[in-house]
DNA sequence: ACCTGAACACCGTTCAAGT
DNA sequence: ACCTGAACACCGTTCAAGT
């Protein structure tokens, strides 16, 4: 993934003597750095989008020529790369008791896990295309263990995991795409009355303007977790 | 979404006399249509996926210059939404019965969404960016009305509606992105073995190994409709 | 109504240098 | 070790025409 950068990161040199200095031009930039680099790049991602990340405006934003850039990194995939896996970290909970509860224990990771994406709703829309970085992996490493723990059996196992990655994958990723503004969602479902001599059904329900994504998340994982419960 | 076109699409002409000549010289481009558009972006986007569609490419297999695309298009969005909609059409079940099993229905209905989906790759990975078009509010409508038959409570119908359509989008994107080749597969896996000690219950469990993403897909969807069967 | 080529603005990346 | 500008290949689309 990264290319040819040597063990440099931890360098950032204290020359404490050029603060004051630093304090009149604060637009001196410090030098350039992966971190750096995928700091900035998550802040544009963040405002513009996945189209609005650019070489030239990540540059730009650094204070440093486009190609500079590609020192540290060997393309624009690498970028993507690292910002979705860097976005995905897991600060796990707070008390690391061996708790009893592993359905909450499943529940609390699963929402973080969304709540993550949501908070950078470009992540959701970029990870399927992405490879597994280490952040991804140990999500489905504690995941795993937490299930096996609670009694899952290896066998099951793997049918647990996938179907649970699948439903919050597609409760994330629909929820980052659906989220129209609520002129967009109205016109929508406009549109949808105007059709609604073929369309009857969804037109009653609106369910176009349903919006309430956390709810209907939190039921759908309730089942399938019902049905994921190890029997005894 | 469509531009200018008249209601021209209907015109086909049937100039029964050159068709003698035309199988001399069976390289004479039909006129453009929007048809012919839609037909050979499908195929593109199936050979070269998603990146690989470019409009002077979509031009070169249709025999015209780049530009005369736009006259039937509006601009490369309006193919994507065209070529994913398409892609999308629903055939119903051959009987038009009124049949007592809803849960059969809505799995056939849910497996043929994902399958129609997985023959087409790129279109799972599209959807979620894209609007509505009709063939896809068809088959929500069609699901609505057969949960609703089925005594799903209204309040609980959108509910209802967007776990499966989560779950569905999940796997179905999830399996198109990670249908990798068994090299590629097995490269992964090792990579995971490497770090054993880091990852040990996925390593053991061998879930990048694990491909009954078929069997999967179905216990998952069972689990779903037990929990959202309507209780009586 | 339908098609076209030339041209523009833009973008990722190669290359050959600079320090 | 780190950064740079010039240049290339490519791509979506505007425009002003053609028939």
């Amino acid at each position: 993934m990264a290319a040819k950068r040597s063990g440099a990161q931890s360098k950032r040199s204290q020359r404490v003597g050029v603060s004051l200095q630093s304090v009149q031009e604060p637009r001196s930039e410090p030098p350039l750095s992966l971190e750096r680099i995928v700091a900035a790049a998550i802040e544009l991602l963040d405002a513009q989008g996945i189209d609005g990340l650019k070489m030239r405006r990540l540059a730009d934003r650094l204070g440093s020529g486009v190609m500079s850039l590609y020192w540290h990194v060997n393309n624009k995939e690498d970028v993507f790369d690292l910002a979705l896996d860097s976005v995905l970290e897991y600060r796990g909970p707070p008390q690391i008791v061996e708790s009893q509860d592993w359905r909450g224990e499943v529940v609390h990771m699963l929402e973080d896990w969304r709540a993550s994406m949501l908070r950078h709703p470009w992540s959701a829309l970029l990870l399927p295309r992405r490879a597994l970085g280490p952040n991804i992996l140990s999500r489905l490493e504690l995941l795993s263990k937490t299930l096996s723990r609670a009694g899952v059996a290896d066998a099951d196992l793997n049918v647990a995991i996938w179907s649970l990655w699948n439903y919050v994958m597609g409760a994330t990723i629909t929820r980052a795409s659906f989220d129209l503004s609520d002129d967009d969602r109205a016109a929508a479902q406009q549109h949808l009355t105007r059709c609604s001599e073929r369309y009857p059904t969804i037109e009653r329900s609106r369910l176009l303007l349903d919006n309430d994504w956390d709810g209907a998340f939190r039921k759908g994982l309730d089942f399938l977790l019902d049905g994921l419960a190890p029997r005894q």
